[in-house]
DNA sequence: AATGAATGAGTCTTCATTCAT
DNA sequence: AATGAATGAAGACTCATTCAT
């Protein structure tokens, strides 16, 4: 019961480190280091490796937060009212905007073991909504049939190279890759 | 004159390295180690470094082949007689399925500074050859009007992503993949 | 304050490698090789980067040890009683006594960029103290009138060969050396 | 007797290592690479290596031609007619002059094993011709009765330092340092 | 004899992770 | 629990020397 007070300093700690290790993996891709992520968060390396037994950990951890973060949008977007399409269309289009910025995010994404294994309460909560979202625009007719949540996850899959190109500094445009591949989904 | 053999010999120690470094990358991706493709080429490590000044140089000139590669594909496109989408959407089949199995063409395409910045002949003639594709379908109404070939480029360059998940374990399927961006490229 | 503990063990850290880094260039010059001083100082190589980016900087701190070294020498002359000359030429023999085994040192001395660019604040004090001690041999009549510390310094290079060359074995006698080179100074 | 117009082939290419030895020497120094070396001279290595079994064995042999160098110089010096101090200095200054441009010499005189031990023909003419210089100018009363061979192998060996950081491109000035220098062999 | 390609031990430096304080 | 110093296994690259042609 004593301990209750470090506990919550520890937990302050955590979420600390979570945001500078957020800020730096944003900022510089999968190769931020550990130390830099220490100095972010105002901490110790030791305390980031305290509440994350390996770097890997901490992207996981990460990776979860990010996909709570799309369920959450697609699950506003499910409330929406609106046209089946732009309903969907404007879900991708928020949840790629807030991955291109995130640079490790886009390394991530559909590539990384860590994403793929773990199948987080956020991943299903965000394949169900997605799910749903491409349900009602298939039965308003407006979305390929046989476009499934899989087909969604490898466009932002693709998508993820794209932007983290774009933010290498190459002449790409995700933008432009969006609307391609949602015309790829679209119902002809 | 007199001094072919020794020419010839090096130059096929030059092709066991190329050879053993796209080996090496495809199957490693780019943090394949010098070491490893010395290994599979049965030289030392100065030989490799004999014939390539840095680890760099040797992506740069497997990056520089594999243009040729999809350019000769485009271009070999561009002498077959067929429907003008299905000659368009075939090269890209088939530069795809090459490309797949090379997890380092899939991590330099579009966003490496090595293979952005080096406008090699290979990719100029990639460019030209996919142009004329383009302009063909588009003249026989069949692909989108606003169609370019950086609008390919930056699909590829999604699709590099894609192939490298599924090259690393991930349940991503790049054949899906392109049936949908090449849809998206289609006239509606 | 409450992290004094740590700070006092990362010192002793820290001057056992200055004191290995000593040694070792000491003993073989400047081609000494990072991992033998790790080695001497009892640490991983790590530790030697952890308190100097680069083997030049740890080069640069020796030298700089080194200077404030020469310029205690030369500052506790001036307070020295004795007659000018004596005081100036003991200083001087007390400061290649100390150099004298260090081969780094004999190398560094004049020639090397690291000692030649930095103007360290031993350097100033240095050039300083031992501009008085000429300036009053001068005025003693004991000195030539042209000499300047630049004298000093040159000499003091020339030297430096000298006893790297009996630490490397050959027959060379500093000692004969400074003698002549102490009289080519002296007032005629 | 088939072998003679090999042997003068060979021979010729003796000299052309040699030669670009020494160039390569002088402006690199003793880092000069054996490759460079071949380059200049317009040969493979294993040519190099044909003549000298090691880069140390190329080193020496210079060193043996550079003392032969000095040697004549000393020695015709000795058939000048002249003040006998004017004529020690003057052999001294041309010795430096030829010196002076030698990176690698300075690097080794003195110093370097090789130099040191190797009493070479042309090391023993040099001795000669020195001491008979120096008898000459302590029998005109000119220089210090107790300055020895060994004293301006020394002073030789400081010079070299001297030359060298200048041309590493220190502020030294090795006229001045032989001026001092010569001063301190003057008889007083 | 000449060539220059091949060799590989040796060098500096990085960074995820451990551990003494 | 926190700290940050220490660790040391890599990894890219160099260059004197050897050896097949």
């Amino acid at each position: 019961m004593a301990h209750r007070p470090q506990r919550a300093d520890a937990r302050r700690n955590r979420e600390k480190v979570v945001a500078a290790a957020a800020a730096a993996f944003a900022e510089s891709g999968l190769e931020a280091q550990v130390e830099d992520i220490a100095r972010r968060a105002g901490v110790g390396v030791g305390t980031v490796y305290r509440h994350f037994p390996t770097k890997e950990a901490l992207v996981e951890a990460l990776a979860v937060e990010h996909f709570e973060a799309l369920a959450s949008i697609a699950e506003a977007a499910l409330e929406e009212d609106g046209a089946p399409w732009d309903v969907f269309a404007a879900a991708i289009w928020r949840s790629a905007s807030a991955a291109a910025a995130n640079i490790a995010w886009c390394e991530i994404i559909g590539g990384h073991p860590t994403a793929a294994q773990a199948a987080s309460p956020g991943q299903l909560r965000l394949a169900a909504a997605v799910t749903a979202l491409i349900g009602r625009a298939q039965a308003a007719g407006v979305m390929r049939k046989d476009a499934t949540v899989e087909d969604v996850r490898t466009i932002m899959c693709g998508f993820g190279h794209v932007a983290a190109a774009r933010s290498a500094g190459a002449a790409m445009d995700w933008e432009r890759y969006l609307e391609i591949a949602l015309d790829g989904l679209r119902a002809r």
